[in-house]
DNA sequence: TAAATGACTTGATCCGAATCAAGTTTATCT
DNA sequence: AGATAAACTTGATTCGGATCAAGTCATTTA
């Protein structure tokens, strides 16, 4: 995400073993044997670039992918030509459950930057799940995570303030980096303002001003996508609803 | 939902193989002898009534329950003691799943009327699923469909007028309604406007005022619970945002 | 290197829905 | 039944964030 080092992919013997996303992914808490397993059925494809998608609404659905390095972003369109922004997902995270139901995908997956994806054949891994409960188990987890998460999602866009919404988008990518070894209050964002708005219910006007106010307010340093949050504990503060410090200096 | 029957839940003697719900329930795409099996472990409790939890959040997990008739709504305490409303479940509907991850219930579910639901031991239920692969993919199916309507419901808030917002409302438990036999066009809800707002992210007046304001426009019929959709075409035009000239705004 | 294009910022204005404030109707509780 | 509380409706007002309108800055292309 934030780094620009080239990396040659095709001289690389990747495994789910080696990676370092392992904790992250579906291997999580399965055997090294059931991962070797597992292994065997994961393709990996070359790596895409900005822009190219790794799937479109409607296409077949065959395979689950983990994002292994770099950003996707997905998105559903609706009906009058415009997009509803609905996740941007970082290393080691599982894109496409969607899709399951239904054999087809319903939204797009766009690379936002350079991005690496692990292919997990769906039927194959289905047909693997049924033999290690462990797998099956942690399949059922993943996508009851995947509601959790989606039900918050819920909650942020039902109930909380413009200037909560930023700041909880915010955290959410800060504690993503922490989880992978990266600065919790240091990143680049792979996104446009335009998509944060979009993702976050808010204009893109809305966006720039609230980066500019929290500026201001010295909750974080901000220049184009390079972020550095200054304030951690403000900003979980105004995640939670507390009032920000705008509305208490206006207080008599 | 809409009658008023009053039903000895103690003599009925319940099976899957009968349950006219079976359709849109678990049992759906099983053979009859995969629907004896999953019978076996399902276990058909007492009837709550209106007002009853189901479960609360916090509350350990042990079974995935399926409402067979009355309605639930289930809710996300929220950190300044409100709640967000997640959903509102008919017969057929599977609630718990996100419960999985952590076997723990992350929200609440609440009897909106009397209400009779079945108990599927969710350990249980795993076991019988790695046995029996059509089960297991019935089971990634539901998960994913969860999935999928929670992203429909975050295009909802995210994008969506209040008119568009309880257009879509009305509609959804128009289609659900039909499903299962009843009227699509005359029903009550069993919700007050207060959980309807909640749900939609809309200010209870507001929905007082849309109500008003579709009957005056010849959209539906309403007197306290009691629904009667009047132009279903002209609410599936609201749905899609046919009104307002606001095409490109969510375009990136 | 200049021009063009797209991303972002900033300011002014407007509007949809929230909030505030009564009032009315319905349900619940002695 | 009568009292009280809750649910709902309606109107007036306010406000947060969208929209409109210009700009600047950055990146790509000629």
């Amino acid at each position: 995400m934030t780094s620009r080092k080239v990396v040659s992919f095709e001289n690389i013997k990747v495994a789910c073993k080696n990676c370092s996303l392992s904790t992250l992914c579906l291997p999580m808490g399965l055997t090294p044997e059931d991962v070797e397993r597992l292994d065997s059925i994961i393709k990996r494809g070359r790596p895409y670039h900005r822009g190219d998608h790794l799937y479109r609404g409607g296409d077949k659905f065959h395979s689950l992918r983990v994002i292994t390095s770099g950003s996707v972003k997905t998105y559903s369109p609706n009906e009058d030509g415009g997009e509803q922004v609905l996740g941007f997902h970082l290393p080691g995270e599982l894109i496409g459950l969607d899709a399951i139901l239904d054999d087809h995908h319903n939204c797009s997956a766009v690379a936002l930057e350079t991005t690496a994806v692990c292919e997990v054949p769906f039927s194959q891994l289905e047909t693997l799940s049924s033999l290690m409960p462990s797998l099956q188990h942690q399949m059922y987890r993943l996508l009851s995570r995947e509601i959790g998460q989606e039900t918050e999602m819920l909650t942020l866009l039902g109930k909380k303030s413009a200037e909560e919404r930023l700041a909880t988008f915010l955290l959410s990518f800060s504690e993503r980096f922490k989880q992978r070894g990266f600065s919790a209050s240091d990143f680049f964002l792979s996104m446009s303002r335009h998509e944060i708005g979009n993702y976050l219910g808010l204009a893109v006007e809305t966006v720039s001003r609230l980066f500019t106010r929290f500026q201001e307010e010295g909750l974080l340093q901000v220049e184009r996508k390079h972020v550095q949050l200054r304030d951690l504990p403000r900003l979980y503060d105004i995640v939670q609803g507390a009032d920000s410090v705008k509305s208490s200096q206006n207080r008599i």
